[in-house]
RNA sequence: CGAGCGGAACAAAUGACUGCGCCUUAUUAUGAGGUGAGGAACGUCCGAGCACCAUAGGGCAGAACGCCGGGUAACGCCCGGUGGAGGCGACUCCAAGGAAAGUGCAACAGAAAUAAACCGCAGCAAGGGCUGUAAGGGUGGAACGGUGAGGUAAGAGCUCACCGAAAUCAUUGGCAACUUUGAUUUCCUGUAAACCCCGUUCGGUGCAAGAUUGAUAUAGGAGCAUUUAAUAGCGGCCCGCUAAGCUUCGUGUAAUCGCUAGAGCCUGUUGGCAACUGCAGGUCAAGAUAGAUGGUCAUAUAAACAGAACUCGGCGUAUGAGCCGUCUCGAUUC
RNA sequence: GAUCCGCUAGCUCAGUAGGUAGAGCAUUUGACUUUUAAUCAAAGGGUCCGGAGUUCGAAUCUCCGGCGGGUCA
């Protein structure tokens, strides 16, 4: 099947998030932003940052889960040929909102950057 | 029934699908099985283990602690007592050595704040004044203890009686702090959470400690020295010890170990008022490294505070619903 | 992980051996001016971050918290 490559990369060095800061695009929805610098190979490897001004660590925590839960879902409607190295970054009040909710954000950001359609995944 | 006081314990669970870390196993990129945050993981306020620096040395400085006895690996923690403070009470709270080693401070008020004399009282002089006095007045948180009598020129612990306080000695009880009673002496302001004195304790740095392996570089700038100086270990200072090149700026900084079985937890029992402890039996797979627990449901309903990063023992703080007691006070009824 | 500092009027800050809490700006009122600004004069405004303790008395000393910020690796 398709199934194969869906493992969820992250990002983890910081110079690689210094460097997606610098050179990539972004593009911002109410409860969270999305900075993306596409590439020609290394496949869709995605950053999570939650500030603390969102909330104390239990809360980070909760919500950089439920992002990671929500970019693994989105993963795999997604593009297959592309690569890009993605950044969501959280705003404060994304504390309020549900999964459902954040999922449909992800998935406006994605389609605004270029990275996700829905014509492909009919 | 109302208002309190004290105490202990819990911190959702199970199942389904789907994901993540680690371990085991089969087989070679996946499958199967197991397992996976807290009572505070938090604050980082103390005490240790462990590691390295001289297996930690001498002195000064500095810091912490401070009733007594016990517990503990240790503690600034805990338990039991003593004394004091608060509460009708159950009970709670207390950094609780020394003010008679010395220094400082005590605003305003008041004559005067640690030393005395403003008014007053008495004697002498008699116009101011000099001497004695600490009864009375007023101020203040505090004015050489209080009341009464004697005494005196007027007064005064000057003397006596009673009361109060402190110290010393003896004595009752207690391991002790302390306490009971008696005698003697004294009556002295408060503050040490002001400096200080006395006693006790403390070497420094912290798992980014440190060890091993490998790679890159031994590029470059600056400083000091080559023989008793400087620099570093040693980051308060001096002595002392060690090192033959060292320090600093800049660049670069991977993997493995350390890394989880420990002063562990539970049950029974010995000793003890208790903290705790001896013994016996049982039991214990979180170990990440941008950092693992999420998502969707079901069970009537899931809710508080909150997320491990070397590990323990305390303390402090945040917080949900309920429970217990020969507990206390008040009201009512029998 | 370790360590240090701050919190005082609406704002920015003073306030040391503990004794009535102050300055500048801002605000309000009055004067000057045809009016405003500037200037001059006056006034109001403070749980001294919170709670305990020591003391006759605490912004100040001690302890325990809260919030904010810095430094080192």
């Amino acid at each position: 099947m398709e199934k194969k490559d869906i493992r969820l990369v992250t990002l983890k060095k910081n110079k690689e998030f210094t460097f997606v800061y610098h050179r990539g695009k972004s593009c911002a929805a109410k409860h969270m932003v999305l900075i993306y610098f596409k590439n020609k190979y290394g496949g869709i490897r995605t950053g999570f940052s939650v500030s603390k001004k969102v909330g104390k660590a239990i809360v980070r925590n909760k919500i950089r889960r439920r992002m990671k839960e929500c970019m693994r879902e989105l993963l795999v409607q997604m593009v297959s040929g592309e690569s890009a190295n993605l950044i969501f970054i959280a705003r404060a009040p994304i504390v309020e909102i549900k999964y459902a909710e954040m999922r449909k954000e992800m998935r406006y950001l994605l389609k605004k950057a270029g990275l996700f359609t829905i014509e492909k995944n009919k």
